[in-house]
RNA sequence: GCCCGGAUGGCGGAAUUGGUAGACGCGCCAGACUCAAAAUCUGGUUAUCGCAAGGUAGUGCAGGUUCAAUUCCUGUUCCGGGCACCA
């Protein structure tokens, strides 16, 4: 009897799908473990081998959990709006839900060929007006909420009007400068008034943001579709626009996301890059008074975390997009001026941050340093960005080592404040110095001068300590299509929400998917649509996945986004999976919804995740042919299809092999015999490398059949071989995607080994949370363990092997290490190692010729989260009734297990010299004994006694000579 | 540019707490079975010197701590991910 894995796969997916065996109840006697993927974007694409690495890793985990007696929540579904099916729409006129649709039917059935134990009853799909639904009804809650400092939560915006209607806003943070107002005052605002202050409370607002814009295209771009400041579609200039633009107030809860941070179980790493996006720092604002030609503007204000060198400043740096900059150049500089605000409009924030040449310019206009009056001149450079602190920072060239590469170019002289801590050569930014030069601070160490200089700031009523955080308020808005409407109508510039009767507010159909008017999106070329004056944004794509893990818990729900029983239950996603690209954007923005519906009494926990762990990428291993060409040094000769094998191309730019030499080999390749030779004069050879799919390549020969088959003009093409007659392919490791060629399919590899092969060979690659490179080649040797796995059971020619005999200590051992570890691995998120562990034991028990049910029934439930399908098979030719998948894990039975000696390695200076068996219960005493008895340890002596003996009990000896 | 990772045989990787570097698998080499091939099985496989016993070097690179370093520390190079409208 064979191992016919087509078979008993489909057999097994059909027995499990008819006796729903992945649904999930929500209310079971079992400890509950919630396992969630990441929510995928169902690509035109589909899946390729990349995708399911995650995937499968939880599938284990979950099925894993399962079998320890956990009720276990494994839910998948799309974060189905999106980009690139509104550009599909744009280009091919197909609706995006029609798109959509179809690859979601394709991603499902191309994550069922590999097992996975999703409950599909609780699929959900962020486009489905079921869905989007509770996505404009959470939207509705954060606009309706405002978050109170004094009290740290969220609250209804109710509760900010009785304030203002009673107290004014003297006991509020004011969100605006100089907005103070009281009772009376607020009862005397009109509507549009009031609505305008609370605005600047609601955690979801309107405000004003830049935005890429392409007039050509008439429309706004994403960053990505943005290259080196045109369009990477048409090529066409884009510039920073004003729109306006809806918001979440993420910063208020900067300081809760910090915090949250200590109560889950992320890696550092992950923690450290959310600390950081943050960006919590602590410093001051400082206010300057201005001095320039024209007088209009009589102060800046600057934010530093750095008041101690305020006499170390030489020059100003001021984000040149701020509005007061063109007030405030001098008439000689203004021209120059005007012409770094256009050229910095041009370029993209990253651009600005890693631009190397140092550029700006000078205004004509100086702050006054108010502690010695002196003149400060103030300069634009792309380097200061508007969006953070105040726009403007001090720079102070003898600290701060960008400062001083600016004061350099520049040849602004520079004041040294910190004595011997400065070397003239580079800058040092130690707060440890004793300060010079600075008046009332000298001597004083710079740690201690911050809170002097605060102190002095605040008294003369012109600088206050500020902490400020690097992240900014998210931008909500998207001038697209495909994406959730706001439940917002606009009356007079006020924005009222709708009535939750009134949702879902459907996405209307289009005519057209092309942008509206100024910038807007489709939906403002609906004239229904804007004859109700409905918001013509649509949401972003982190809308839907910002809370997708409640919906998972009660997915049917019509009264509510979850009901609280429900979550209460289920509670925090005990295991996350996914990637780190996710790390500070979707991780955020969840983290934010999760905390405001916990203050609005919603959910009862305000951290969804308890447990992230992070999946590596699976890359791409290109395969390149090289083409050869003659450069059009005046010759007429033209090779369309010759294509040069990697050996020959290495040897020919080594220079082992001449040009004359390739060219008189390719002629006679084109030619035959009657060859022309000679390389024309002044004729070069190049050879283009080409991507080409690595399907039709093994290893790195190509199937040079294929490829005259694989397009159209391949069909003449001719190939300059190696010697044993094969084409040698090139090779990089990159990015997985369609345009490279590199994407290996998962349906192939399962049509052809089998989906349990796939999952162990995909856990068997590395560690799950490492990139690693994708290599179809090594996954027979799963496929040849499963059968070696087989044989242990059934037998080609005589059948059933599998025995009722009583198994010896030898066999109980080995099962019972080999359960150990893979428990222990399986724990652990291990898999490469729990894959390893299994063969080792399935090798083990060959050798043994071990075929007794008691022993192996084990072997196959440790085995059934790897690879279900044959698990479930073996499980019922063994005589067993119920499914495997509800089996308990096997439990170790020590005493199998138990050693009284080891093989101990004897180091000599740590250098492992010999291996002797020593009692583990043996005496520092006892060993330092034996080992001097030691041939080999006598050798190394030589005679003489050993200086020391170390002995670390189960671990090795080494003796120090 | 800034933030976060990673680097070990021909290849993917193992070494869980500083304690036998290279488990397991691929590939390759040799052998068995076979008319032959496939499949399967057995043995070998870091480099280098040596007939062998055995020695020497070795975990990106340069240093350091330690009886002992892939593991800890300092510096450095290269590669990958993210940087706010891809999802």
């Amino acid at each position: 009897m064979e191992y016919d894995f087509r078979k008993i796969e489909k057999q097994w997916q059909d027995i499990w799908n008819r006796d729903h065996a992945y649904r999930v109840s929500n209310d079971s006697p079992r400890p509950k473990y919630y396992v969630l993927d990441m929510f995928p974007y169902p690509s035109g694409a589909g899946l390729h081998v990349g995708h399911p690495l995650g995937y499968i890793a939880s599938d284990i985990y979950a099925r894993f959990k399962r079998l320890k007696g956990f009720n276990v929540l494994h839910p998948m579904g799309y974060d189905a709006f999106g980009l690139p099916a509104e550009q599909y729409a744009i280009e091919h006129g197909i609706h995006p839900a029609v798109s959509t649709q179809q690859n979601i039917e394709n991603f499902r059935n191309q994550l069922n060929n590999i097992g996975f134990c999703f409950d599909w009853d609780r699929e959900v799909r962020t486009c489905e007006p079921s869905y989007y639904k509770w996505t404009q009804w959470i939207f509705l809650q954060l606009f309706k909420s405002w978050y109170n400092r004094a009290a740290k939560r969220a609250e209804s915006i109710e509760t900010l009007v009785d304030i203002f209607k009673n107290q004014g806003s003297h006991s509020v943070a004011p969100q605006r400068k100089n907005l103070v107002f009281s009772a009376q005052e607020w009862n005397a605002f009109d509507h549009a008034t009031r609505e305008g202050i609370l605005m600047d409370y609601r955690l979801a607002y309107c405000g004003f943001g830049e935005v890429n814009w392409c007039e050509a295209l008439g429309t706004v771009l994403a960053n990505d579709e943005v290259v080196n400041g045109v369009s990477e579609r048409g090529g066409h200039p884009v510039v920073k626009k004003k729109l306006r633009q809806w918001y979440l107030r993420i910063t208020e809860y900067a300081d809760r996301l910090l915090e949250g941070l200590e109560q889950v179980d992320f890696s550092d790493a992950m923690k450290e890059m959310q600390t950081n996006w943050i960006g919590k720092s602590y410093g001051a604002e400082i206010d300057f008074s201005i001095k320039s030609e024209k007088g209009e503007v009589d102060s800046m204000r600057v934010y530093t975390t750095r008041p101690d060198t305020i006499f170390g400043v030489d020059f100003m740096v001021v984000a040149p997009e701020l509005d007061w900059i063109e007030a405030i150049a001098s008439a000689g500089q203004f021209e120059e001026v005007s012409r770094y605000i256009g050229y910095v409009r041009s370029r993209s924030e990253r651009e600005r941050q890693a631009e190397k040449k140092i550029s700006g310019c000078f205004t004509g206009a100086y702050a006054i340093n108010p502690f010695n009056g002196r003149e400060i001149p103030i300069w634009i450079s792309e380097y200061v960005l508007a969006g953070y602190g105040t726009g403007a920072i001090m720079g102070v060239p003898c600290g701060d080592e960008r400062d001083f590469r600016f004061a350099s170019h520049f040849h602004i002289p520079v004041t040294n404040i910190i004595g011997d801590f400065f070397n003239g050569e580079q800058a040092n930014p130690t707060k440890d110095a004793r300060l010079t030069n600075s008046d009332f601070l000298n001597g004083v160490v710079m740690r201690d001068a911050i809170s002097i200089v605060n102190g002095k700031l605040e008294e003369m009523g012109i600088g206050t300590p500020k902490v400020n955080y690097r992240m900014r308020d998210a931008a909500f808005s998207r001038q697209r299509y495909w994406g959730e409407p706001f439940p917002i109508a606009w009356r007079q510039g006020v924005a009222y929400p709708l009535e939750e009767k009134e949702l879902p507010l459907l996405l209307p159909e289009v005519d057209t998917y092309s942008p509206g008017p100024e910038g807007e999106g489709p939906l403002a070329n609906i004239p229904q649509w804007v004859e109700r004056e409905l918001e013509t944004n649509t949401m972003p794509g982190y809308a839907g996945s910002s809370w997708y893990f409640l919906r998972y818990m009660d997915p049917h729900n019509e009264t509510a986004f979850c009901d609280r029983k429900v979550s209460d239950y289920w509670n925090q996603v005990d295991l996350y999976i996914g990637g780190t690209e996710h790390a500070v954007g979707h991780l955020l923005y969840s983290r934010m919804w999760t905390k405001v519906l916990f203050d609005l009494g919603y959910i009862g926990f305000e951290e969804p995740f308890k447990k992230l762990v992070n999946q590596g990428m699976i890359q791409g291993s290109s395969r390149f042919v090289y083409r050869a060409q003659l450069s059009a040094g005046g010759t007429d000769i033209k090779w369309d299809n010759i294509f040069v094998s990697a050996g020959i191309r290495e040897r020919f730019e080594k220079g082992d092999l001449s040009p004359e030499q390739l060219f008189s080999r390719i002629n006679l390749l084109v030619h035959g015999d009657s060859a022309p030779a000679g390389l024309p004069p002044g004729a070069e050879i190049l050879l283009h490398p080409l991507h080409v799919d690595v399907n039709i390549v093994d290893g790195f020969q190509l199937d040079t059949k294929a490829f005259s088959k694989w397009k159209p003009e391949y069909a003449n093409a001719l190939f300059l071989l190696e010697q044993d007659g094969i084409y040698l392919c090139g090779s990089e490791v990159e990015k997985m995607s369609k345009s490279k060629f590199n994407t290996v399919n998962p349906d192939e590899l399962v049509g052809k080994y089998g989906a349990d092969t796939f999952r162990m060979y995909e856990m068997f690659l590395g560690p799950v949370e490492q990139s690693k490179p994708w290599d179809t080649k090594g996954i027979e040797g799963v496929h040849r363990f499963l059968r070696k796995l087989w044989r242990l059971f059934y037998d080609e020619q005589k059948g059933q092997v599998w025995t009722l005999d009583k198994a010896g200590a030898p066999e109980w051992k080995v099962i019972y290490r080999t359960i150990r570890k893979m428990e222990e691995d399986t724990e652990r998120f291990s898999f490469n190692t729990g894959v390893s562990a299994l063969m080792i034991g399935v090798n083990e028990l060959s050798d043994l010729k071990c075929h007794k049910k008691e022993v192996l029934e084990k072997l196959l439930v440790i085995l059934a989260p790897y690879a279900p399908h044959i698990a479930e098979e073996l499980w019922h030719l063994l005589g067993n009734s119920g499914s495997i998948l509800d089996a308990a894990y096997p439990a170790v039975e020590e005493i199998y297990l138990v050693e009284s000696a080891k093989n101990y390695p004897i180091a000599i200076n740590g250098k492992t010299r010999a291996e002797m068996n020593i009692a583990l219960d043996a005496t520092q005493l006892q060993v330092e004994a034996m080992v001097l008895e030691n041939e080999t340890v006598k050798k190394w002596l030589d005679g003489k006694a050993p200086k020391k003996i170390i002995y670390v009990k189960n671990k090795m000896v080494n003796v120090v000579i």
